[in-house]
RNA sequence: AGCGGGGUGGGGAAGCCAGGUUAUCCCGCGGGGCUCAUAACCCCGAGGUCCGAGGUUCAAAUCCUCGCCCCGCUACCA
């Protein structure tokens, strides 16, 4: 990728039924915004959106046991996201919502230009209703008995007890899952999206695009061959984008159908704020424009299949996903993520223990690439102590420490660079490369590893040159050594940027430099001499396990008083 | 059940698609060195039937077949 691209960086949209935790963030917004900042670092024009879903039945449901209105629900729960994300300093263009005018505008024209196309037809289904509620109920909004085991709580779409699937009308003794009633079945209309007309402009979009990932290719391919199916667009929900088609008066929109086209509107509404009503177009119709999405595992086949199928279907030459960044998911402890269980950390709890960046490091650094990955407090004693600590920070304090105390503060010349400093120079650039490629691939957790490998080089290279010895008796040799030395910090500085934007930026006031002056390709240079540096300071510190059991105390009490 | 991904020394990962001398890296462990630095850093060492069983090949962690285990999708949960 060159300077200049455009980019368009997106993120899952998190749902507003609650605070995203630890797994949700490393598998979609906080990947997404290391990948928006390595990129405008490297010189291209980044547009990063995401967004609060905010409609469906969960929410609604949610809402009725409040006794408020859904909207105020979402209200209150988006603005707290938006707050959130500023604090893990997220770098977003734009984070929207889907009760957002601009979205729903767009939503409603969009399908009803599909529909004129001729991709949405109408069909009877029999679904579950409660009489009580006065509403269709989803499938896992339907419990009663499991035919095959007999476990009493079974929802309508699956067995929890043995996993078996089922359908609503299996259950043996079914309640409504809301007020405990009987559900009758009942006819109604839904509207459809005629995804296997696209089947083969889909299977041609997956298999001219090299940039998917394999994983993601195989199972779209697979699920492509298998036939795909008409999916309901749909729903009985008064919660929800109201569905604009002819007869569809009291219908809403599907949540999923709805909510991935939030990665166009959300693209409009940033530009048409900014004034520039019409440059959205760059980001979506311009083929140049490359596009990244970061999802967890399950959001594959929504990304690689039906948004693409919904895009070829308008007609309107919107670029289709360029590539896609899926991670496996985020274990807590070895165990599933579970909010009634309480099992895991949540982003609000999370910053009330330990900052930003800390966080952000320790997330990076064990992202679930390939394979899910547990968060252990263990692990995050060994990556900030040792990595972050005593390989990055020790290495840049040292040499810091040394150009201030002894040298004046300022960053000396190179001299003559004997097989040594030039074996290490070598290695700076190989690992630039190596580090570079592996951000062009947004495996990020590697590039992070090679970045605290690159302080390791330092720090072998500090021991080999000794330069507390030399300076006694060659100074040039000396500066040689500092000057190498120092150009690895800044480097390590500079691509830590878009890892833990903050402390990184400090580490670069401390080398006397402005961020804004500072681009990725910078990070494979020697550094001229003659550069003056401020006074060094420790930024990193190390935590004990002690440490540990008081922040799980505090996050007990945080849990009790925050429990109303 | 079908499909996709994963299963590499005590923990975490790379390598696998394009097979090749002693299987790589980080942490941990044992020993040594250094003293500029955050009790940090550097070097050396121990430790692996590369999930299991077959097969292809001069040669398999890597390719093929079968099996086991974990996760996801296939389902109107987002």
């Amino acid at each position: 990728m060159l300077m200049g691209d455009k980019w368009l960086v997106c993120s899952a949209w998190p749902y507003a039924h609650g605070i995203p935790h630890l797994g949700n963030i490393i598998g979609s917004i906080l990947s997404a915004d290391v990948a928006a900042r390595y990129l405008r670092l490297k010189g291209c024009e980044v547009v990063f959106v995401s967004g609060s879903d905010e409609h469906g039945t969960p929410i609604e449901v949610e809402a009725i046991k409040r006794g408020i209105r859904p909207k105020e629900l979402t209200d209150e729960i988006h603005s707290r996201m938006k707050k959130l994300f500023d604090r893990w300093n997220i770098s977003f263009d734009n984070y929207s919502r889907t009760e957002n005018p601009v979205h729903i505008k767009f939503v409603q024209e969009f399908y009803m230009d599909l529909y004129e196309r001729g991709y949405i037809f109408e069909d009877e289904m029999l679904l579950p209703f409660c009489p009580k509620c006065n509403r269709f109920l989803p499938d896992r909004f339907v419990h009663g008995t499991c035919p095959y085991c007999g476990f009493e709580d079974a929802r309508g779409d699956q067995c929890d007890k043995c996993g078996r699937l089922l359908t609503p009308t299996m259950l043996i003794n079914p309640r409504c899952s809301i007020c405990g009633s009987k559900p009758i079945i009942k006819k109604t209309k839904h509207w459809f999206f005629d995804l296997p007309k696209l089947s083969n402009d889909i299977e041609k979009y997956i298999l001219e695009n090299s940039n998917l990932p394999e994983n993601a290719r195989n199972m779209s391919l697979q699920v492509i061959r298998d036939g795909l199916k008409p999916r309901s667009i749909t729903r009985d929900n008064k919660w929800g984008i109201p569905a604009p088609f002819p007869g569809a008066e009291g219908k809403t929109i599907y949540v999923w159908m709805e909510a991935v086209l939030g990665y166009i509107s959300a693209t409009i509404e940033y530009f048409s704020k900014k004034g520039e009503k019409d440059r959205w177009k760059e980001f979506w119709l311009n083929p140049e424009t490359k596009s990244v999405y970061f999802i967890g595992k399950d959001n594959i086949p929504f990304h690689t299949i039906i948004f693409p199928a919904l895009l070829i279907a308008s007609s309107r030459n919107y670029n289709l996903p360029w590539t896609v960044a899926s991670t496996e998911y985020l274990l807590y402890e070895g165990q599933k993520f579970s909010k009634s269980r309480r099992i895991g950390i949540w982003i609000d709890e999370a910053l009330e223990l330990l900052p930003t960046d800390i966080w952000r490091f320790t997330l990076v650094a064990l992202r679930p690439e390939v394979r899910d990955t547990s968060f252990r407090w263990s692990e995050l004693l060994n990556v900030i102590n040792k990595m972050l600590n005593d390989d990055i920070g020790n290495f840049i304090y040292r040499t810091l420490s040394f150009i201030y105390t002894r040298m004046d503060g300022v960053v000396p010349e190179r001299h003559e660079m004997d097989e040594i400093d030039k074996r290490t120079v070598d290695e700076i650039a190989s690992m630039y490369r190596r580090i570079t490629e592996y951000m062009d691939e947004f495996r990020i957790r590697l590039a992070l590893h090679e970045v605290a490998g690159l302080a390791r080089l330092g720090n072998r290279y500090l021991n080999e040159r000794e330069p507390w010895n030399t300076i006694k008796t060659d100074w040039e040799r000396t500066c040689t050594t500092m000057n190498i030395a120092f150009s690895i910090a800044r480097s390590v500085a500079i691509m830590l940027l878009p890892f833990i934007p903050s402390s990184a930026e400090e580490l670069l006031r401390q080398m006397n430099y402005n961020v804004n002056d500072i681009s990725w390709s910078m990070a494979k240079d020697l550094v001229p001499g003659g550069h003056r540096i401020n006074k060094p300071k420790v930024v990193f510190k190390k935590l004990t396990e002690k440490d540990v059991e008081k922040l799980l105390k505090k996050l007990d009490e945080i849990r009790g008083s925050s429990r109303s």
